[in-house]
DNA sequence: AGCAGTTGGTACGGTGGCGTACTGACGCGC
DNA sequence: GCGCGTCAGTACGCCACCGTACCAACTGCT
C-alpha cells in the first residue's frame, strides 16, 4: 500500500462510535477495548488492501469508505464479489482460520478506516465474545452477498446491475456525489468500459442520474431502485437480518 | 424431505471414519464423539435438504452424496452457487451463527450423509475444539469456491463451466459412470438445456465422455481437465489449502 | 499556447447463448 | 404392444454484449 494512501491516528474512541456498524453492535466495554486496539487510517481510492493471496496481517472496519472485492481470470478479467462499506469488516478469512484469501481488496471510495493487527484480532477472537459472534454473522452475510452475484451475472442486464452497483454505493457514501470513472465500474461489473456508457447514458436520460467526467451523481434514488435487480434488495435485507440483533 | 429419501440407521462409527473429510481431520476421542451423535442417512437424487430462507435444523457431513447449492431469480432462473460433497459439511450458517440460508440445497448425487441435530452441533461448537475449526475453515473454503463462480459465470464459455462440473461432480462420486439428466446440469449451469445438449456433444465427439440418456460417462479425465476453465484447479486448490492442517 | 494523459461518447461487425419449437429414441406400465 | 412420459438432438431467428477502433472533451503540466 503506497505511504499517501495511509495516514495514522490514534483513534478517538468517543468520535467514531458506532460508525462502524459492527463495532455499534458490541457491549460498550467490549467495543472500547477493541477501538482502543485499533489505528484510525484514511485509505484512498484504489489503494489495495490485500493482494490476492497475500497474508492477511490486520482487518478494517470502514467508518467512511468503501471496499470491493474483486477475482481476477487468469486472461485479466475482473469482476467484483462483494462490496465491504461501513456495515462490515474486511479481513473476515481471518475470523474463519484462514491466513488468506484469493481476492484482491480494492478501495472504491475513499475514507477513513479502523484497522487491528492479526494479532490483536485473535487475542479478542478467543474471548469468544460480541466480535467473534457479530464477525462470524458478517463473514455469512458476505456468504450470502457473493452467491447473489453469482446469479445477479448469469440473470440480469448490464443496466439493472449497474443501478443495484449504484444504490449500494451510494448508501456506503452517503453523498450523492460519487467520484468514479466508467472504466472502474466495468471492471467492478466484468463488462466493457463502452457498455457501461451506454447503460449510464440511459440512466441520464431517465433522469435518474448524472455522470459528469469521474464524477456520478445520484438524482432520483427511488427511480433507480425501480430500474435495478431484485439482487439489490435482496442483498440489504439479508445483511440487515444478520445484522440486527 | 420425502419419507422415501430418508433411510435412517445408528452410525456404525468405525465403518464410516474417514470417509467424511472434515471429520476426518478430528482428534480420534473427538471424532467419535461427533459421530455418535449423528444418524446415517441416505438421500437420492433430487431431493431437497434445504429450502431457501428456512430454519436448518439439522447439519449433514456427506459420506458419498453430493449436494448442490442452488439459487433461484424471482422469474425462475437458477444457478449453482456451489458443490458439497465428502469434503465438507451442510448448513454452516450454523455454524456461523445463523439460523437460515437463501440457498436451496438439492442431491446432486444420492448416496450417503452423517446427519447431526443443530442443538448436538451448537453443543460441539461451544467446545470450541476441532469442529468448529474446521467447520469455520470449511465455510471459508465454500465463500471462495462462489466467489470463483461469480467469476467462471461471467468469464467462461458453457463448454468450459461444464467440463468444471463434470470433474467436480466425478471427484466426488469416484465413479465414472454419473447418473444426470442434461436437464439438471443446465439448471445448475443457469442455462438452457439444449447448451448443455450442444456442449456435451462437442465433449463426446472428442471422446471425453459419452452420454446415453440419464447416464453420463467420464471417459477421458485429462482431457477433460485440458478443455476445463482454471476455476476447476483453483476451487481444488483453494479447498485442499485450508483443509489440509 | 501547446501537448499529453485521462475520461467518455459512438460506431460497427461478430458471436455466444437465448427462446422456442419440433423431432426422435427409449423405457415403463396398463 | 400400445401409449405416454422422460430425455436428448437439432434448427433458426434474435439480441445483448463483445472486441476494437476512433474521436471528442476536459485537465493539468510545461
Amino acid at each position: 500500500m503506497p505511504a499517501h494512501a495511509c495516514l495514522r491516528s490514534r483513534v478517538n474512541a468517543v468520535r467514531v462510535a458506532g460508525q462502524n456498524r459492527l463495532l455499534a453492535l458490541l457491549a460498550p466495554a467490549e467495543r472500547e477495548r477493541v477501538m482502543g486496539r485499533c489505528d484510525r487510517v484514511q485509505l484512498e481510492q484504489r489503494t489495495v488492501v490485500y493482494e490476492p493471496g497475500a497474508e492477511i496481517d490486520e482487518v478494517y472496519f470502514p467508518l467512511s469508505g468503501i471496499v470491493s472485492l474483486v477475482i481476477a481470470s487468469e486472461e485479466g478479467e475482473t469482476v467484483e464479489v462483494g462490496t465491504v462499506g461501513n456495515e462490515g469488516m474486511l479481513g473476515s478469512p481471518l475470523v474463519l482460520g484462514a491466513d488468506r484469501s484469493p481476492f484482491e481488496a480494492v478501495v472504491q471510495a475513499a475514507g477513513e478506516f479502523l484497522r487491528l493487527p492479526r494479532d490483536e484480532l485473535r487475542r479478542e477472537l478467543k474471548r469468544d465474545g460480541g466480535l467473534r459472534s457479530v464477525a462470524e454473522r458478517f463473514a455469512q452475510a458476505l456468504t450470502n452477498q457473493i452467491a447473489q452475484s453469482v446469479l445477479c451475472n448469469r440473470a440480469h442486464s448490464v443496466e439493472e446491475r449497474l443501478c443495484r452497483w449504484f444504490l449500494m454505493a451510494h448508501d456506503r457514501v452517503g453523498n450523492s456525489e460519487i467520484p468514479l470513472t466508467q472504466e472502474f465500474v466495468a471492471q467492478m461489473l466484468g463488462v466493457r468500459r463502452p457498455s457501461i456508457t451506454v447503460a449510464a447514458g440511459l440512466l441520464q436520460k431517465a433522469g435518474l442520474i448524472t455522470y459528469a467526467p469521474g464524477k456520478l451523481k445520484i438524482v432520483d434514488r427511488a427511480g433507480l431502485e425501480a430500474c435495478a435487480c431484485e439482487c439489490y434488495r435482496i442483498i440489504r435485507d439479508e445483511t440487515d437480518r444478520l445484522l440486527k440483533a
